[in-house]
DNA sequence: GCGTCTCATTGACCTCGATCAAAGACGCAT
DNA sequence: ATGCGTCTTTGATCGAGGTCAATGAGACGC
């Protein structure tokens, strides 16, 4: 019994971190516990995908943790949507022209929550109704960006470009370089990039070769010149 | 005189417009007239683009017409992020790793908001604030879908795809097909799909050789197989 | 009507990245 | 340590779609 109370000892925490660090709500107050109320947590292990409503969008938020939203066009082409980190809430749409899977990369703890059950609460408080707004506006805006790229940038500038977001969302400084462990596989950078697993493996190689990059094992990458990379990433010639 | 006050009342009929259609507010709620406070409205000849700021994110309501936003990866290299018609709310994003410009494909009428000052006032009723975030899920899920569509499908599913979503959006029904007149250019669709004008007009062949469509003049087309197009738009064998 | 200008279509060729295939490296369990 | 399975890298070949170039068709003014 002491494993339940600390399980939901965690749970709690988790939701007052989530209230605060999203909303600025301090633990006890009214909309807190309401959120508690119509939300539930989840510990996903590597490879393990989370049980999302197929008819209904969910919110979720992640306390801990990395995961890939994927969507399946046809039966085996997964499409990557988008990765995310600490901190990140996500929308998982329910399934229609394609179903999505919201899947984690490595140990991740999750809060879940209906949304609209969850738009709901928000829209009765005007700073949180404010935050979700920025936050789903950020994410139209990288979904955007991310749109823009498959569209016009070749596979060399598509690589060089996530690595330049990964290391900004989750790369450690290190002088004038920055180090970057990557909890996604291969398959799942090329499945975001639209590229095939051996082009983004070429694509590293080239990178490796120019200078720009150093390997070490299978998942962290040292960008050793990030202007150099950026422009590799940013604009090259014209493709259409 | 009389034209000035023929285009103040037209405004304010823009402005109730979509207090209503938008949000379901009646005219004379003080909400209405907070809106119509931070708002300006603007008509758009076609080709024209829209005067918004560089440094703040801008809300569009479009009363009536059609626009594209584009965005400028680099010099010459414009990506169509998306098409908007009558009734729609565009969330037109700051310049920032790419600069973006809104313009009308046909005579246009807006209403421009500035996104924190609209955010600022939504945020305070509860019905509005749901009301956006719906829409912004929806501009989301629209986003993510385009980007699948830009990452897995093939030229011929992408523009099949296009044909079925315009149709679906602005088409006319007529007994088992549809007819849509679209006002971009095939530049406009080529920027959208992430293909050349050349690809575009070639696809268009492609399935007028193959009775899916027959197209009258430049703007017109006569989707004659709704089925058979979806057949084409969807699933294909896997590219990755 | 005609001339002009832009947009769209069609054709020939080439490139980038997908596909197919094989070998090498890393991680994990016994 | 050793062996096995998965992930990654590297190589050879092919094709969808981009590029370059020329022709054809609407739209608009005169």
């Amino acid at each position: 019994m002491q494993h339940q109370s600390d399980l939901a000892e965690l749970s709690r925490t988790s939701f007052d971190v989530f209230a605060r660090t999203a909303f600025g709500i301090e633990p006890g107050e009214a909309v807190g516990r309401q959120l508690r109320a119509i939300g539930s947590s989840a510990t996903l292990g590597q490879g393990e995908t989370a049980q999302v409503s197929r008819e209904r969008d969910t919110i979720v938020y992640l306390s801990s943790g990395a995961t890939k939203l994927a969507a399946f066009a046809s039966h085996a082409r997964e499409h990557v949507v988008a990765f995310h980190f600490a901190g990140d809430i996500v929308s998982v749409p329910r399934s229609g022209a394609h179903s999505f899977a919201f899947t984690a990369l490595r140990e991740t703890e999750i809060l879940l929550f209906s949304a609209r059950e969850f738009f709901d609460q928000a829209a009765e408080v005007p700073s949180i109704a404010h935050a979700i707004f920025e936050r789903l506006s950020v994410a139209l805006h990288r979904s955007r960006d991310k749109a823009i790229g498959l569209a016009c940038k070749s596979a060399s500038e598509r690589v060089a470009g996530f690595l330049l977001t990964m290391a900004e969302r989750i790369g450690r400084e290190a002088g004038d370089h920055m180090t970057v462990d990557l909890p996604m596989s291969r398959r799942d950078i090329g499945a975001s990039l639209g590229l095939t697993i051996e082009t983004v493996s070429r694509q590293f190689g080239v990178l490796r070769d120019a200078g720009l990059i150093e390997t070490q094992g299978r998942s962290i990458i040292v960008l050793s010149d990030l202007a150099g990379l950026s422009r590799r990433a940013g604009t090259a010639e014209p493709r259409h």
